[in-house]
DNA sequence: CTGAAAGCGCTTACAG
DNA sequence: CTGAAAGCGCTTACAG
């Protein structure tokens, strides 16, 4: 840190006070009528000596931070590395200063994490993928009256919140199965865990059965244990003990795990998707390129970031008039080849002739 | 920002001074013989108004910064993102505040993202993937006497260096599968791109060939143009290409390639090993999963890890006896099953053999 | 048009 | 043991 050049050291060197390079340096300059060649002559010095006005110092006179610290879980898990991504990209092109954490480097001392969070004044808030209620409370000695945007976490109470339509995501994919006339259709799904995210996947997929006047039980669901970065293989183990049962059709939790399904499958000879169905989730570049393409339900990585991005500005400039908002969006079913559907246009004519029925 | 507690406010509350509850708060009242009791008092208020020093304004009075900016180049490649991921949670857990960025968000103006790091005082500086020299330049203004580690980085002059050999990548991949016999061998390339640790690779496969007697020519090579999120797919190209060509082995230039390309030789008919080896690089999780478990090469992405902080710690502390410092950190090959060797103890012994002869 | 002065929240000698 | 004072680098009225 030392030896930066400061605001001081521009003055001297142009040899006026501190409070007009000041003005000249944060474009001011027009406001208190410095004359054109001063404002030329400073900004001239500064660039020369690399000066850079010091956000700490800023920060501390303003009582306005640029810092914004985004948590999230996205070790190993693309699809929240890729949300994380956009947000932060999004927040650093807009001149805000991103703190990056991630919950896996705290694993269980979450209150280590926000006591950390807690020394830099910032901006405001984003926080991913925050599932446990209980968390939800440690979130506010942090938060005052400053935006805290919650994103893909279950109901926080007295948060803004923006996740993606989950139920939609399950609703989406099993009727586009039963749509194209498959009957046992399962679904994998993490099992000993219970947070809203998953059962709102749980109940799409039991609305979607039942209006085409399924019931919906045991037998419809395998649980999983996923970790991250061996989703592949799950996928795997997964599809050669499913095999025994010889369901029609498996909605996986996301891409890397239906991909290895596809995989074991296709090993044990049958044929994707003429003898087994197969639907994703998440929409990952990996589905388009695995041996039979993999319809998926997209998770829309970048509109979500942006409707976070957009909120928290919103917030921000003052508008608290619609909080605390929850932001919905839907996702959006991709379909390829793993489901024998033949394009989205034939789908939807077959749509039209069951409704008709 | 406002309305965090401060400092004189646990003061007032306490009916102290200000300068003796900065004292308790830094640990220091033993060494200004406060009253245990005093402290004690002191504490439990500050504990009670939730009380935490605001480290803008400690940074701008002692001049010790914990902010670490640290660059790269992750967006969609888990193996920096992994090596990123690594990094940040080291230097959190050691107290520092981690600013991610990616030169993605840039897009060719990484002029604009070392203004921005340059606006907030830094401990030091962590870059990686930082292949062009150029760029290499951009960054002396940003650092002076703060620790400026590079990362997987070219041949920066004058910077400290931790890199992971590439040279022995590709010679260890090379020389295992030279061992098991296999004659014409090709290497996956990007084209175009001319930088150091490309040409490290490069030469490091020219060196093994050479060691068992065999010439290289530009058939030894295939050019491709890897993009973030496709070497999948990338691999099941090329797959089909590189076989009207028969080679016997191919290295991948990474592991998701491999997997393509292991597939696409699968579709052909052609068996990984038996009629084709293949051998990929980085060692992701999904290289023990897919449908021939992949022999490849370690990054060894926590070593790396730690090699850079604890550099980065060392230079913090004042040590900078052995700058500008190179460290190589060398990976390891992990034997699996898609070059047909029968595991590493009995590949020692084919070694032996081989230099006998 | 320009400059002197106060103060953001903290730490650090230094005086009592 | 405790407190008054200066100052980190900046911004912001306000006086000239």
């Amino acid at each position: 840190m030392e030896g930066l050049p400061t605001l001081r050291d521009v003055a001297r060197k142009s040899g006026l006070a501190i409070s007009t390079v000041s003005a000249v340096c944060r474009g001011k300059g027009a406001f208190y009528h410095i004359s054109p060649k001063t404002q030329a002559r400073v900004l001239r010095i500064a660039e020369a000596i690399g000066y850079r006005p010091n956000q700490l110092a800023v920060s501390l006179k303003t009582g306005v931070s640029r810092f914004v610290p985004v948590l999230g879980r996205t070790y190993r898990v693309p699809i929240t590395q890729e949300r994380q991504h956009n947000i932060a990209q999004l927040l650093t092109q807009q001149g805000f200063q991103v703190l990056l954490y991630d919950f896996h480097w705290f694993d269980r001392q979450e209150k280590n994490l926000l006591a950390s969070v807690r020394e830099i004044p910032f901006a405001g808030l984003i926080v991913s993928d925050l599932n446990e209620p209980r968390l939800h409370q440690e979130l506010w000695p942090l938060w005052r009256k400053v935006p805290c945007i919650l994103v893909d976490s279950g109901q926080p109470a007295g948060f803004d919140h923006v996740y993606l339509d989950r139920h939609q995501v399950a609703y989406q994919a099993a009727r586009h199965l039963l749509q194209h006339g498959y009957q046992r259709i399962v679904y994998t799904i993490p099992e000993g865990r219970n947070y809203w995210l998953l059962n709102e996947r749980r109940r799409g997929f039991i609305k979607a059965m039942k209006e085409f006047g399924k019931t919906v039980g045991q037998e419809n669901f395998v649980w999983v244990n996923p970790k991250p970065g061996c989703s592949y293989q799950l996928g795997l183990e997964i599809g050669q003990k499913i095999i025994r049962n010889r369901p029609e059709a498996v909605m996986a939790l996301n891409d890397q795990l239906a991909i290895g399904l596809i995989r074991a499958f296709s090993e044990k000879g049958l044929r994707v998707p003429e003898d087994i169905a197969v639907v994703g989730s998440e929409n990952l570049p990996e589905g388009q390129f695995c041996q039979v393409h993999l319809t998926t339900v997209d998770f829309l990585a970048e509109k979500v970031a942006t409707e976070v991005v957009n909120l928290f500005r919103k917030r921000l400039a003052g508008d608290w008039s619609d909080f605390p908002k929850k932001i919905v969006v839907s996702p959006q079913i991709v379909v390829r080849r793993s489901c024998g559907c033949l394009g989205q246009k034939t789908l939807e004519v077959a749509d039209e002739k069951e409704r008709k029925q």
